[in-house]
DNA sequence: CAGGCCATGTAAGGCGTTACATGATTAC
DNA sequence: GTAATCATGTAACGCCTTACATGGCCTG
């Protein structure tokens, strides 16, 4: 599957980047949803370079410090597109070690079982705060953001790492209250 | 972390299971949140035995083919309990790879990016479909399901799958309205 | 001048999938 | 008898994380 290839490759469809840059990228919105190491990174801009899919200028940061900035090829591109273009199926296993304790909840007590849903309950909601500060930049704007503008991508990953979070809460709002405990 | 082993012995918690059986488990509810090729079952047991963690009998199924039934340990569920007790954080990051396409809509016409987000509705929808045939259990029933019942980990299960379906769904919608295209 | 950040790499080891390999049982 | 399922294992390879390793730059 190679997802970390096209990953990269969309990062720098959107703008020049150094593999420190694009480890960066992993840690802000897109992180949501997407993330290597820089471990991983670099080899993978290597192959990539290889494979005449990226290309890389050096800059010389101060004095001494050597960066390679990365630029995606026509090549790239293309096969960037190819990528965009092909839908894929829905796993069906989405990994998640909460719903497997979950699973096993009949092997606590129900007092048990209430502190580990309050506490994943606490988790959520503090992400939501996090994301809702995030979610400001498009909410205040007169005009909602379209299509159209460069920041849609942005605005979607946002939007839908609110909404999971938001459903998450929802859900263990209502067991909770089953649980009784 | 070794998620597996912790799966592996919760399943087991509830049941006698063969490797095979365990196979099983993870092809039905449990594998909307996790699961694991028999390639890495069999070996995982094996170091679960080794560690005293479980154990097993053979069973001779029609004239020949042995069968190895497991069985968890009071060391194995010690160990369980320690980790179903222990609080870990939230992942940052849940891997969606429709999620890292949409993040890199702006590569796509509006037309392109539609069929996308169309297909993937399309794909959740037909999940439902599944999922809200397997809940039926548990919502004709006058009492609703609750803590004690052996079934409340299945119930947990199924209604949080139907659920992030769900919110999956209604943002979809709403983003295609905004896409235009 | 020190601490945090920028910057790039490699190595070891665990996790996970696909493929290879074999054979028995059951239901039609 | 034959196809689907039951049943167990190993091998090769790729993905991913943690740790090892090094050094420059910038701000206070």
């Amino acid at each position: 599957m190679r997802v970390l290839k096209y990953a990269i490759l969309g990062l720098l469809d959107k703008g020049r980047l150094s593999g420190y840059d694009i480890t960066s990228k992993f840690k802000e919105e897109i992180g949501h949803f997407w993330s290597a190491k820089h471990s991983q990174i670099y080899p993978e801009l290597k192959k990539l370079t290889e494979e005449g899919f990226v290309e890389y200028q050096i800059v010389i940061q101060g004095t001494k410090l050597e960066k390679k900035v990365y630029s995606i090829t026509e090549l790239g591109k293309t096969e960037l597109h190819e990528w965009m273009n092909q839908y894929s199926p829905i796993p069906e296993t989405q990994k998640d070690e909460f719903m497997l304790k979950a699973y096993f909840v009949s092997s606590m007590s129900p007092e048990e079982a209430k502190q580990l849903f309050e506490d994943q309950l606490e988790k959520r909601k503090q992400t939501v705060v996090f994301l809702e500060e995030r979610f400001q930049e498009f909410e205040g704007k007169e005009e909602p953001i379209s299509f159209s503008s460069p920041d849609f991508g942005h605005y979607l990953v946002l939007s839908r790492a609110l909404e999971r979070e938001k459903s998450y809460i929802s859900w263990l709002e209502r067991m909770i209250k089953r649980i009784g405990g």
